[in-house]
DNA sequence: ACCTGAACACCGTTCAAGT
DNA sequence: ACCTGAACACCGTTCAAGT
């Protein structure tokens, strides 16, 4: 005679979330999430492989929550404007759900690491706005710069990494203003980068 | 009668260190570490209060380190030569010892961060290179637009986030080159940032 | 002074047994 | 089918006892 269930995959994920949320990656502990949803620690194994993939689970959802509020800004049809957008919905997710965010790019081991095709799902946006700033040669090149920048700033700034006092909110606006400048086609060194005309779609 | 002592601080540091970058940060164990230097476990609490202080050790020892090395690459006379060699010692550090690196920009518990004086002198060089190319009144915000892209780009780098393909080295190549001119103090939109006194140190 | 074994309260995970 | 208690091999840390 089967027990019938008593949580869900999307229940565990759900409580998993929450619990990274609070207490950090050390926090999150299998004891904690059977608790949460009201099972023993050993059935979560019969739902999830192990710890790891509970971590790939979580970020995989947050990754395309936050894909979907990417797609959602760009397309003004200004890309300068779109950029600034991209940005700022990175920063938001970031402070909304700022465990999750440091698991998107972290060197996780590999059953945490999601679907590569994920990856380059939520990687679209940014590079279809930096291919219509950059122009089509150096459109990965320019993505790559923004996001870094992007990246580099927020876990900087979750982190209390900016120590020595002046406005963050300054650096951050003079930071995508000064982007989106340095990326755009004709921004290159005299006789180095071609300026070709911009792609769209 | 006291019992010779059988380590030292400094040899728990250098264990702790190496340590880290074999197994990560959850490699980094108490019994590994009191191991490697021929004690049992309960003694390294003699010499540090616990784990976190451990670490804490740790990247302080590499964070002086790394402010020696930018230290000794600026003052060429060109500020933008200054920048890049900045940049890619960051980026050689980084190499030479991921696992550290990831902490020095990481949220860690209160035991574990650095002495903020020490977080101030690693700034020095990068925000004076950045006064000179930016000018006085942007140093700050071009400092921290510079530092951003590279722990960005070197952190996704060290994740495997690069995943589209493409040229890693031409993408590091194209971001310095344009951060360099973007922050620029000729670089600004007309009509932009208002210009605040600077905040240095 | 420094070192130790024993102990405590945690972990992730496995497995045989229950329904 | 799903759930469970018991168990195993780990953790960090404390503490009384040894030299």
């Amino acid at each position: 005679m089967p027990t019938p269930a008593r949580t869900s995959l999307d229940e565990i994920i759900a409580a998993g979330q929450t619990i990274l949320e609070e207490g950090g990656l050390d926090g999150l502990t299998m004891r904690r999430v059977a608790a949460a949803v009201g099972i023993r620690p050993p059935s979560l194994y019969k739902r999830i492989r192990d710890r790891g993939d509970l971590v790939r689970l979580i970020v995989d959802r947050s990754l395309r929550e936050l894909t979907d509020r990417l797609d959602s800004v760009v397309g003004s049809g200004d890309p300068r404007r779109d950029l600034v957008a991209l940005a700022h919905v990175f920063r938001d997710f970031a402070r909304s759900r700022p465990a999750t965010y440091g698991l998107l790019f972290a060197r996780l081991p590999e059953t945490s690491r999601v679907d590569p095709e994920l990856n380059a799902r939520a990687s679209q946006a940014i590079l279809r706005t930096a291919a219509e700033l950059a122009g089509p040669d150096d459109a990965l090149e320019a993505a790559r710069t923004v996001v870094a920048w992007a990246h580099g700033f927020i876990s900087m700034e979750l982190a209390g990494a900016f120590r020595l006092g002046g406005d963050v909110e300054r650096a951050f606006a003079f930071g995508i203003d000064r982007l989106a400048t340095a990326i755009a086609a004709d921004a290159g060194v005299p006789g180095g980068q071609a300026a070709d005309p911009a792609v769209a779609g």
